[in-house]
DNA sequence: CTGAAAGCGCTTACAG
DNA sequence: CTGAAAGCGCTTACAG
């Protein structure tokens, strides 16, 4: 019933032009106040909404954001598109999840139909999405605005929002120290990963700044993943000749040395800490709990949306905008004094 | 350039009406071969993809599959939308996700502009969503088809696909009395959820089958969260009086009972068996890994996504469609013998 | 088996 | 400040 509502009902019961309605809609100026009061008291009392695929159609704007991602953690992806959603529902848009295998061979053949059917305003690219050059390509061919979250390289091929992951990297590793500790271990994330590449210039700066090695030894590679983070602890910690602290540069790989911790029987903290990075919901449901690095998710996806909804521009040649948002230490109970200190050598 | 390749494009191409290129596009019968296959060649060629706004403003379809849900665990709804979507693919559907504050005084007025002004062609309700009468309502209301997963109450309301959680809370409770726990906690899920009530039945049923009683202070509220988990763990362990086991009616409550045990001291498995449900991402993270079962997630979407797409329709006063996808008991190192075994009063 | 016409519900471009 | 006309790219309903 209410949905077979159209601009003609309304212009009828308002005694205006279909146009005017339209204008109202699409808050125009030059529109009496008179005028638009009758029109929005008719849209009111109908209870109209406008169709978005006849919107869609005849103008410019499909009210239609979508978003990539490939292999999320799922707590990052739910979180982004917590933020997105309710940036977009102010101004009356749908959000568009479009999953990818961003490391096969077929990219181009995944995303050119999505994108030859269904006009997206604009596209919020995650990682490691945001780093794929062929999506890219695709988005700038069909002329699609993007934004992207936390790229890490090609910075200036489009808007940006993101945090100062180098930065707080080298915060949480500064805590570390600040607590005594001098033979730290680094896990690395997915090599794919832009941020991996900032967490671990953090880790190496503050390590420098305090005069402290950085041993290859005590540099594992891992992949974001639960696994790749046991796995690499399994290596750290293993041997008698081990870190006191191990700062893995997320969640769910810190969990994972939380695990072989709790299997070698290495007290958390007394024995060994262990820091993450990202705060998901996952760094909350361990014991102890972890100290980690919130990153602003949600905040962070509807700043891109906000990018996209508000039309951001530059001019050509000049730097594309970026929003850097404030991201926070959150020390819990997982990191805590070096068992070496007071001893020499400590 | 390709976005602009219309089917009048096609039309002129192959040398027929767009009329002929519709009915080849929409697959309908009585197009001679010959034809068909120029058509087809002209699509090839141009790289023509018909534009989903105008098919939706002329048509009776959308091309829109929406996911409602509300306050998911992460896990849970990242697998929703990765196993609707893999259907929806298939036939050039997209998914549109709309979060909702199902709880909230204003549901109405959260969904009806959503449904409003977007047509979708059908919806997936996760829980607690799947249960809200004021959601179904609307829905009905606007003629969209829904399918729900795993509801709790009025079941006939509509299609549904679900597993059976009662007969697998059953197999896991079962799992621990074959185990020889005899004294066994269990900690119920959020009341909203249909799943809670199912899986307490499971265990009831299981315990009253082997002659076990149930007493009531074993089984414990929770809602679902891992911090709920915990606290029922507390009221649970801290007592000298504690189960040999403790069945958590999912995962992340599971997790909570686990770090209770640790903080507690109490060696898993060997003193206290820990079973989840669910099987998330979360169930490896975790050390020892959690016993628990695995819920085809993907696939229940996918098959809501099917029944959608197919367009599942039943008879006035008939059943609708249902369902009912196979679990899997996953015992990992969470769960093992009864430390009382062999002594009296097992 | 195929096509010409009308129309879905809006916005655009133009006119006044 | 407002409106009449045209058209977005398809599908529907009808005709043959």
């Amino acid at each position: 019933m209410s949905s077979k509502i159209t601009i003609h009902d309304v212009a009828r019961l308002s005694g205006v032009s279909i146009k005017t309605v339209s204008r109202v809609l699409n808050r125009e100026p030059n529109v009496k106040a008179d005028t638009r009061d009758r029109v929005q008291a008719a849209v009111a009392t109908l209870n109209y909404r406008p169709n978005i695929s006849a919107r869609s159609l005849a103008g410019s704007k499909a009210y239609l954001i979508g978003v990539f991602f490939d292999n999320p953690s799922p707590g990052y992806i739910t979180d982004v598109q917590l933020g997105a959603i309710a940036r977009c529902r102010e101004e009356g848009y749908h959000l568009i999840v479009e999953p990818l295998d961003s490391t096969a061979d077929d990219v181009e053949a995944q995303v050119a139909p999505m994108l030859a059917n269904l006009r997206m305003d604009g596209v919020i690219l995650t990682a490691p999405v945001c780093d794929n050059a062929i999506v890219m390509d695709a988005l700038e061919r069909e002329d699609i605005p993007f934004v992207r979250i936390s790229p890490g390289s090609d910075l200036d091929r489009s808007a940006r929002v993101g945090m100062d992951d180098r930065l707080a990297a080298y915060e949480m590793t500064r805590h570390l120290i600040d607590l005594g500790h001098k033979d730290i271990g680094f896990i690395l994330g997915h090599p794919d990963h832009g941020a991996t590449h900032l967490r671990r210039q953090g880790f190496v700066d503050a390590m420098g700044d305090a005069g402290l090695p950085v041993r290859p030894e005590r540099m594992e590679q891992g992949y974001f993943s639960f696994r790749s983070g046991f796995e690499a602890a399994e290596r750290l910690l293993s041997d008698e000749d081990r870190p006191t602290a191990v700062f893995a540069s997320n969640d769910d790989m810190a969990l994972g040395v939380m695990a072989v911790a709790n299997r070698l029987r290495l007290n958390v903290p007394e024995t060994l800490s262990v820091a993450g990075f990202d705060d998901t919901p996952g760094a909350k449901v361990t014991w102890p709990q972890l100290t980690t690095v919130r990153q602003p998710i949600a905040a962070m996806a509807g700043a891109a949306a906000d990018m996209l909804l508000t039309g951001v521009t530059w001019d050509e040649g000049a730097r594309p905008p970026s929003r850097l948002l404030d991201f926070e230490l959150v020390v819990r109970e997982s990191t805590g004094p070096s068992p070496r200190l007071g001893l020499t050598n400590g």
